[in-house]
DNA sequence: GTTGTTGCAAATTGTTTGCACTGGT
DNA sequence: ACCAGTGCAAACAATTTGCAACAAC
């Protein structure tokens, strides 16, 4: 993913406070505001660098500021989605995880059903199976809302 | 999947009570036993012939049999989805819902993010990507145990 | 008569909501 | 000052668990 037709989205992942500028002025763009909670949670996001589940924000959050209360990190995740700079993805049993859409962008993930790990797929990787979903039952996938299920190459039974 | 070394799974789906004695022997083989709440549980599977949430089947068993209690539904369902009778399919948000593995087989679905409604795909629409998974990362992928996102054809904004 | 299973109630987990108050702009 | 957004507590939804009583085999 080089070809962003946008205005520079300046990678919100490579420095913590771009992330900070970018999200205030997509928030007042819509006549909502930069506040307490959202600034932590999305340091919070751009500290953990990863996939991080919406407890373990709110322990993160917690820790950087007391004040902020746990329905508004679910909240602010909320907000902070609708804008673009945070996605979410279902896993199969444990809860939705969270991450910073940064450089990388959209991605579809899979998940090992018996050690739980969390795996980032290419991006285009199920562009055929979207193509042909479209063409045939005019369906529109989203391949990064959900993590694909399986076993990973360590606990696989040997072929 | 043809080589089944088992003695002819004779099509749980196609009569109600073959459903029941095929997980009665499965059962027996294993040291299991058929109980009320468990044959309740597949009768119930078989009259919906769909995807049913677990609560939809709490209900479809109280009226049944009110004396099966909510719980032994739900351990119904996991001991039954061990046997490899019943399926159960994760969406994105709302429940996990179930269905038996009759003559269709494993296949993988796709659930709209607008109206909720949820599709069968093709068995093998998965397989390219399944075969690349494992390819390149040794990771074997389960396509039928989570259901996709996007939008159908209704929902899907206009091109 | 074993012992796998159940019914029940209560606990858990993950997330959302109503509402009075606070704090961005 | 206005109103979006918060903190709080409480509700909520889906599912799980400990344990004594029960019922398949």
């Amino acid at each position: 993913m080089r070809t962003t037709p946008e205005p520079a989205p300046p990678d919100p992942t490579a420095n913590p406070d771009a992330v900070l500028d970018v999200a205030a002025a997509r928030l007042r763009a819509r006549g909502e505001r930069m506040t307490r909670p959202r600034r932590t949670v999305l340091s919070a996001l751009a500290a953990q660098a990863g996939h991080v589940t919406a407890e373990e924000l709110v322990d993160a959050v917690a820790a950087a500021d007391p004040r902020v209360h746990r329905a508004s990190v679910y909240r602010s995740l909320e907000t902070l989605g609708a804008l673009g700079l945070v996605q979410h993805i279902h896993v199969s049993h444990g809860p939705t995880v969270y991450h910073l859409v940064g450089a990388v962008g959209a991605h579809p993930h899979a998940q090992c059903r018996s050690c739980g790990a969390l795996f980032d797929l290419p991006a285009g990787l199920l562009d055929g199976v979207a193509r042909h979903m479209r063409a045939q039952a005019g369906f529109v996938l989203d391949g990064a809302h959900v993590a694909l299920s399986g076993q990973c190459a360590q606990c696989a039974p040997p072929d």
